[in-house]
DNA sequence: TTTGAAAATCGTAACGTTACGATTGCGAGA
DNA sequence: TCTCGCAATCGTAACGTTACGATTTTCAAA
């Protein structure tokens, strides 16, 4: 119905008495269409309604104006992925301002990411692709930079290549966490790594270590934890932790996970948290402070950072031969008032 | 590079010597085209790795084989958009297995619906829309019957129109929750609802009279609580229920922030949560677990519920005169252990 | 008035796909 | 041998857009 009465560049041509090629011009301001035609065509197209077909376009140019995101979805706890929330959000609004549409792809962990990546670029789906959750030596960098495909990485690996990426200090904030827990007088402190997410673990520890070493505090390998937390594996880890003859009065957590089970093991253990017991977290930007419990809370811009992948990947397509953005958003480590 | 060598159906054809036509009908298993030139056509298109380019065959057909979802984002809150997560995992696993590929399109909540709905459509970007957070009597409804374009909706309105939806049943849960409620003992019951989901809320306060009146409890009106709480909100609400001559000593939530400010309230009352006063509130899938409180919380299959718009989307593309689905899923309310 | 260059506009082809009608090849029946 | 019918394949056009070269118009200078 009106779907199929659709105005296109032919309908508008034909009513103004101009060519197809004209009108397609003035629409974009080209300079060499006289100024009045620019404005006659432009009332046109407005008035008709116009928009310009995104598949005719695809075809002749090969550019969609479209990005597509790749976000794998926890799917056994997806309070994880609350973070994912504001990172779409950031992405959404930096793409629609530049013009582009954005389209989030989720796919499961199990999935081949390789896999999704060939279909995805193959299909001519879209101009460029934001990717999450590297691991180190990500086998997607060479894939993409192999064929010339525009894309940006939400965080670094240990490669050696040249692309474009967004991080986060993990090693800033995981010594400005440790720092903060040596100033509340914490002397052992517990470090949670999660080795699904090696490549930050590593750079968590290299704060942790260095935030330990200007305290002049020894690093005791017992109290890195580093596996995949569950609650339950995570109460358990502290629980015996905290039976040691010298137990810990501090953690650094790796997610809400081993927050929860932090405040399962010092209730069992009668364990004031925030007097006897000091825990940083990641913010999770409100869970935190549902609890009532004196909690210190790292806090990431995250709508920030979605902003950031999307004008760096935007610039990496429209500017191929510009420097790409490599971007390192530092965090705040902050006191979290108690409800 | 190799996006630009990238095999179409000519290279195909040549290769082989055949017409670009019978290459294109093969690949659908075409009954003109004989079973030998299919497997061999077949072999060839694997071997090239060839994959359909999405933007001609749209041209030709307008189809594209995309679907979107409309998902406005909570700004101010993420964690009540964290339902969401799993909505989308259920729309992307339902699309894949029927051949489409999801396209999550987050708006804020303050942008005109109906001016992204028209954008969207127009530029083909998708064969079937997914529209979320409908509003009593929502102008999207008529807008879309009109021009003919196939979208399902996750909610119910109070319109007349004949069009495809699934829904939570919530008029049930906001039953069997008062019902829980009842059979603890409870016999003043407030109730929250939340103006900006007044379609929900209607049918909860149905559900709450029915589950009264079963027990033949009068219904008070101070009982109930109708704005759009925040934490804060939802706190001060409480405090003053509780400060009445006859206060509640049960409570159903809307949300999760009127949880964190029932527990603040009952907190400052010095009142036991699972003794004193029983709250009711919608599973976060796991943020109840984490409150050393006992809760009665109703939970929804939101994978589930994600399927099932994208699978009625899809049977409504591909067999337009098929009914249309009208699904209302039921919820389970019960008792959460507690860590 | 003529000329030339710049400004404005036009026509055609192509992107990759599919729909549709035309064409070829082949074997069976007359 | 001829013809009919069917199976298999082919050629052309079209979807809406843009790039590119060609063409027309305009206007100032000679």
């Amino acid at each position: 119905m009106a779907l199929n009465s659709r105005p296109n560049l032919r309908q508008i041509a034909t009513e103004l008495g101009l060519s197809v090629t004209t009108v397609s011009r003035a629409l974009k301001d080209g300079p060499e269409v006289h100024p009045d035609t620019i404005r006659r065509v432009k009332a046109a197209a407005d008035a008709a309604g116009y928009v310009p077909n995104l598949h005719g376009r695809a075809l002749r140019t090969g550019l969609t104006r479209t990005l597509t995101a790749i976000l794998p979805m926890e799917t056994r706890d997806y309070l994880s992925d609350i973070a994912k929330l504001p990172l779409i959000e950031g992405m959404t609004l930096a793409a629609r301002e530049g013009g582009y549409s954005l389209s989030v792809y989720s796919t499961t962990p199990e999935e081949d990411p390789q896999e999704n990546l060939a279909r995805l670029i193959q299909i001519g789906g879209a101009d460029g692709i934001v990717i999450t959750r590297m691991v180190s030596d990500d086998p997607r960098i060479p894939y993409l930079l192999e064929r010339g495909i525009p894309f940006i990485a939400f965080g670094r690996t240990s490669t050696a290549f040249d692309y474009a990426f967004v991080d986060v200090d993990n090693e800033g904030i995981a010594f400005d966490a440790t720092r903060m827990l040596l100033d509340r007088g914490c002397r052992r402190i517990a470090l949670q790594l999660l080795t699904r997410e090696d490549q930050y673990s590593a750079a968590r520890l290299v704060g942790y270590t260095k935030a330990m070493n200007t305290a002049g505090q020894p690093i005791d390998p017992q109290m890195i934890g580093h596996e995949d937390f569950t609650m339950e594996a995570s109460e358990g880890w502290i629980s015996r932790l905290l039976d040691m003859p010298d137990p810990p009065t501090g953690l650094v957590c790796a997610n809400e996970l081993g927050l929860l089970g932090a405040l399962g093991a010092t209730r069992r253990k009668r364990l004031v948290v925030g007097r006897d017991f000091h825990i940083v977290v990641r913010d999770n930007t409100h869970m935190c402070r549902y609890l009532s419990v004196p909690l210190i809370a790292h806090v990431v811009d995250m709508v920030g950072i979605g902003r950031s992948l999307v004008q760096g990947l935007i610039r990496q397509i429209e500017e191929p031969n510009a420097p790409r953005m490599q971007r390192v958003v530092e965090g705040k480590v902050q006191q979290i008032a108690k409800i």
